[in-house]
DNA sequence: CCTTGACCTGTACCTTGGTACGGGTCTTAT
DNA sequence: ATAAGACCCGTACCAAGGTACAGGTCAAGG
């Protein structure tokens, strides 16, 4: 079984090595055990378990969430449907923050076509609009 | 000319009232006369310059860009077009973010069809796409 | 007259996801 | 043997956009 200091770790799953250790203070990673003078040793399981984490982020999941993931994934009588309902309920998280920046683009687009690009700023229907 | 407190700025603009104070020290709103007993006194100019802000910040625009289309009205020289562009510039923004979702969005779709939402956790395909 | 409420300043605290630094110890290569 | 590099811990700092609190002053109403 290979044995990774924190800084292999860390350049194998490509983070930082602060982020390691910030991360089992998070509980995203477990306290693992050390050698004689206290220097943390890592299986490649930790490798795996940094790239779960950063493909979770990669995907919109919070450090939070991500934990809860973790936990349900250990937790005796966890299905796949507490899982897939996570990722459904990601899914709508998604859909909205589109929806919403949806809107602020068809309000920016409006106020966009509603101004020439010429003259002074004095009557610029942007302003104008922002500033009633 | 009316006269306004701080917290009747706050009330007026919908804002809390250390939210003002905190918009004078990042230079958003302007440091305001004072009564003899140093009170700020507001117009209701300051109202519609917090709504101003507001509006903005809800199409997505951050402090620091409101400061510079705030710096930009009162610049001699600036033009329609000057502000123009700090909108198109925000359009592309939102579009890039609107893009990003919805490729997570296509990414968290085909892993929840893999999954029928049935059975243990330790098949599940969701995690073993991104705990491989 | 006294209490309450609104204001003043300056500083600390909050969230999220880290990153950096200081001071100390340990390991590894020459 | 010794110096560089890696590790240890605890704490501070960063962005962004506020919010809260301590300790003080001031004005108005009952």
């Amino acid at each position: 079984m290979e044995k990774l200091t924190i800084g292999q770790l860390a350049k194998k799953a490509n983070v930082n090595l602060e982020t390691i250790r910030y991360y089992e203070r998070r509980g995203l990673l477990p306290e693992p055990p050390r050698n004689k003078s206290g220097h943390r040793q890592y299986s490649l399981e930790e490798v795996k378990r940094t790239e779960f984490i950063k493909r979770c982020q990669a995907l919109g999941f919070s450090l939070k969430e991500i934990l809860e993931l973790l936990l349900l994934k250990v937790k005796p009588g966890t299905t796949c449907g507490d899982i897939k309902t996570r990722v459904e309920t990601k899914i709508e998280d998604v859909e909205k923050r589109i929806a919403d920046l949806k809107k602020i683009r068809e309000a920016l687009l409006r106020m966009s076509n509603k101004c020439i690009g010429k003259g002074p700023v004095g009557q610029c229907p942007i302003l104008e609009e922002l500033y009633k």
